[in-house]
DNA sequence: GCCCCGTATGTAAGCGCTTACATTTTGGTT
DNA sequence: AACCAAAATGTAAGCGCTTACATACGGGGC
């Protein structure tokens, strides 16, 4: 591995005979250049292969162009979609979206998100709200501006950019008990530090106080996201002497889990049993039953969460938060209760 | 948004009242600093919340511990597990992880090579081999150490991280083969620049060789990597007159698209088409019949590469390639020709 | 007690860029 | 042709850190 030293914006400026500020001005496109002097640069920079370099440049214009996102996991698809969207969107601006993952713990978040900023991070995208005063301290006292994605507050002094998790939750119980179902069981994400999984929960109980028809008692099992998780969830649910008859999931990954435990159990999904899953993720339209299920509007939250960042980075001033409408997508996971 | 400007390393030397020089080497643990001046120094990084300046520190230290990987999308469950266990490898080693994707586009890889590199990327993973000799020169130019992953080929130049797709592609066939199939259907992910795909062909088509038997011409049908042109293709490839009654596909994602529709054709699988898959991505389990498929170790692929990378980053030196063993998964999506 | 040397610490010169400010050029007016 | 504002370009001072080199320190051998 040799070693020719690389051109610098001096070489650069040197060989277009201008300034190593004229240069900068071209390569930032601050305006204020003449076309002719533009090409000279332009060819120069062809001929020398340049490239800044980006130590100086972060460390000369105090920033540096690039927004971290601390996702639970990128092995579940249920981020997969909207980060995909949100690093298109950033790339579209010239940001570098660097990703970390913290495995829904919270401890490990804190960390990345110093070790993001300590990496120059512009600004961050978070999911969900739920993590230590400290933490926004932290972000307030760096001046770092970020979103809180994949959940919505109403007059919160945060910046949202999702949906309203316990209002989407509510709705597709309503469909539920609509069928005729009055022996529920849930099986949600763990909901220690996890708002979004405790707003869904909510948002069934304010469903079923709401109907007002006589229930059995909710039984609610939290299980990690994982399909495995999801299928050990559905037994326990199936170990009460009197089962539930529709199971209403929190999440894609857990439901797509029980629906395939369900069918190895000799029980017709949604004859025997209705289930319904959180998020609309492919894997929804790939089972047999095609699993009934919230649809969350994943590339435009990430495109909302990138723009969004990138307006507050430019005029340095908090953004609105962004409500985004969810919707049931009505598959073949869930039916009407049966009769004895 | 408020401004106290943040500590420098100044401050925190003034604090500690010794040299920035002394500060500088406790926070690199470069040795040659006594205990007691060590705690002083650490003392003071507490108490005034220091934390280095990531541009000032590459700019002098010429290197940023970040490292950069090129994938061809995120969307996809295929490269999930892998970068994960990249990532937290990296991670532990003090290292920042950048991923950029580049939907399969060669020329936007590139430009997310030059892109990622401007960003300070120490190093990069590539997906596969096929790139133009342009790129490979631009990364030895530059000096910048990197390993091409997701696929292996003997006596290269360059560092790969992977398994033999073709030997892979090989076995499976010949297991096909040996079930008495003798008119074989192939679904891979679109072949141009797309080194694995091409060689999973290869492998393929070896295997009928090397059987013997006579065999009906091999139908391939190219499909980018999605459920839906899985089923497409499935499509396309039962509209011959005479239908394979075997098809092997160049990835999970595919298998599955084309197991969804054979059932919603009303063929049963595999007692009047088998499919095989390859990847073994978690939706191969949740699919009714499960997947066989040609199983990857995802995860030791992904922390092989980032321990290589590391040791190319520290040593300056190449490093060899690694081959991983895949092995067939037997599971329900195959099975033996239905006899007329 | 003195010398020597290995180790701990300090000094200061950049690293390559951005940008405020100074200077020059341009071209429209009179 | 002279004048002037606006636009283009140049000058140079940092940005906060690392590190080669210089210096100070401390303890064993004589």
């Amino acid at each position: 591995m040799s070693h020719t030293p690389l051109p610098t914006l001096q070489d650069v400026a040197d060989l277009a005979a201008v300034s190593t500020a004229t240069v900068s001005r071209c390569l930032n496109k601050s305006g204020h250049v003449t076309e002719k002097t533009r090409l000279k640069v332009q060819q120069a920079i062809q001929t020398l292969g340049y490239s800044p370099n980006f130590g100086a440049q972060a460390l000369a214009a105090k920033r540096t162009n690039t927004i971290g996102a601390i996702i639970p996991t990128m092995e579940n698809a249920i981020f997969a979609r909207g980060m995909q969207a949100f690093q298109e969107t950033l790339a579209e601006n010239g940001i570098t979206l660097i990703i970390a993952s913290c495995s829904y713990r919270p401890e490990l978040e804190e960390e990345q998100i110093r070790s993001l900023v300590a990496r120059g991070a512009d600004a961050l995208l978070l999911i969900g709200q739920s993590r230590p005063d400290a933490t926004y301290q932290f972000l307030a006292r760096r001046n770092i501006p970020y979103v809180l994605a994949w959940a919505h507050k109403k007059d919160s002094e945060h910046c949202y950019i999702g949906f309203d998790n316990q209002a989407a939750a509510q709705t597709i119980t309503r469909q539920v008990l609509e069928l005729g179902h009055r022996n529920l069981g849930v099986i949600v994400g763990l909901t220690q530090n996890n708002d979004r999984a405790r707003d869904r929960i909510t948002g069934i109980e304010h469903a079923i106080a709401d109907h007002g028809a006589k229930t059995a008692p909710l039984q609610v099992i939290e299980a990690e996201y994982t399909f495995q998780e999801g299928a050990k969830a559905l037994d326990q649910l199936l170990a009460n002497p009197r089962p539930p008859t529709a199971v209403i999931c929190g999440n894609d990954v857990l439901a797509v889990g029980a629906v395939k435990r369900a069918k190895q159990l000799g029980l017709a999904v949604p004859e025997d049993l209705s289930i319904t899953g959180f998020a609309d993720i492919e894997v929804s339209e790939l089972i047999d039953p095609e699993l009934t299920t919230v649809h969350v509007p994943h590339r435009e939250m990430g495109i909302a969460a990138a723009k969004s960042l990138i307006a507050m980075l430019k005029t340095q001033t908090p953004v609105e938060s962004h409500l985004l409408e969810t919707r049931i997508v009505n598959r073949q996971s869930l039916g009407p209760v049966k009769p004895h």
